[in-house]
DNA sequence: TGTACATCAGTGAACGCGCGTTCACTGATGTAC
DNA sequence: TGTACATCAGTGAACGCGCGTTCACTGATGTAC
């Protein structure tokens, strides 16, 4: 049963979407072909149609999930857009993000997975790194020639303390890792609130 | 072919050390029993005499990285006893530790995974990040009452350099990513030094 | 201390299962005339 | 425009493989007398 090309495209891209949020929920060794192929309202055996190998499809899911969470970035910027950085800094480091893994950013969920996995995942990141720098940079206050040390340090701070947070038990724990980063980034950029 | 219990003692141990550092290596799911015990120069078949399951010897093997590594951490301090912090974080934001995913922090390495696994595993990674955080804590210059939220935030911040330098392929991108998280943070504790 | 026997750490093979991948087949789509 | 046929996205079943787990067996160790 042939499918119109726009129906195969349309497919193709469920998949990979799909993919995009199960691999961050499972990781990549997490989640089989058939249960990615079946949440797409499809059958395992059609796969190869579309994608070469299981890495292929984790490359191209990580590449959709860092478009994807690009235009959250933005969104949770523009909440406030006075201080954009301030926003975005408290919507990441929520617990909302922390426990929407699925949806959350895809550096704190598969990070660590892309450095077992081959180069064309890690380079699907690799964007998604730049990416993010680059946001957090052009949200920095203009104030010295080390914006781009301090937003990679941003980014480092802020990856990290979603990963410890979802690695420890202790709700209490769990948060205040995400309120201590969030502080420590706000204060230090003068847009602190009291809270 | 009964063993002694010193010996089923000393084997056990060395299952653990070598889960301990076959995990970091290639995630939970990434290494199955047989290879592990083979590591150890035992069958797979006795595997359950000495553990309930893989997620049993996970949870093990994380406690005993915990330890493990926290010797590091004193290692990496003491190599410059006038500024322990400074010497602690350049060790770890090295190319050395970023390398030596195998011997190093287990949380940059299996954090990640941790959210997806049991309680067990969890309890003895919150008990790394507690060790962690405080060991930051007590070489932080006594400057204020938010000392601990400094820990916690310094805390994130090397792990998620750790782990965004591990997810690209670019390595002129990755030790970047490595010093701007070091010269951040050395830069703001005061004990950064010329480059 | 020496002997008889129960214990049990470790072996090696097997279990069922789900994995990534392959393949013969289907039938609607796209193409050539 | 209408017809004949080649294409190929998707199906469903199968492939070999390695996984976590179980088990009958072994024989040196530990224990009881």
């Amino acid at each position: 049963m042939r499918v119109s090309r726009a129906q195969a495209d349309a497919n193709r891209d469920r998949v990979i979407d799909v993919a995009s949020r199960l691999f961050r929920k499972h990781g990549f060794d997490g989640i089989g072909l058939a249960d990615l192929m079946k949440g797409a309202g499809l059958t395992q055996g059609g796969f190869y149609k579309q994608f070469a190998s299981k890495e292929d499809l984790a490359a191209q899911a990580c590449a959709r999930a860092v478009t994807a969470v690009q235009e959250r970035w933005r969104h949770f910027a523009a909440r406030d857009p006075e201080r954009p950085l301030a926003s975005l800094v408290r919507s990441y480091l929520s617990v909302g993000h922390r426990d929407a893994t699925e949806e959350g950013c895809v550096l704190a969920a598969l990070g660590a997975d892309a450095a077992r996995t081959g180069c064309p995942v890690r380079a699907s990141l690799e964007k998604g790194v730049e990416a993010y720098v680059d946001f957090l940079e052009s949200l920095l206050p203009q104030d010295g020639a080390n914006r781009r040390q301090r937003a990679m340090a941003l980014a480092s701070t802020m990856v990290g303390a979603i990963v410890l947070s979802r690695a420890v038990n202790d709700e209490t724990l769990s948060e205040t890792i995400l309120n201590a980063a969030a502080q420590d980034i706000l204060e230090r950029e003068g847009t602190a609130s009291k809270s």
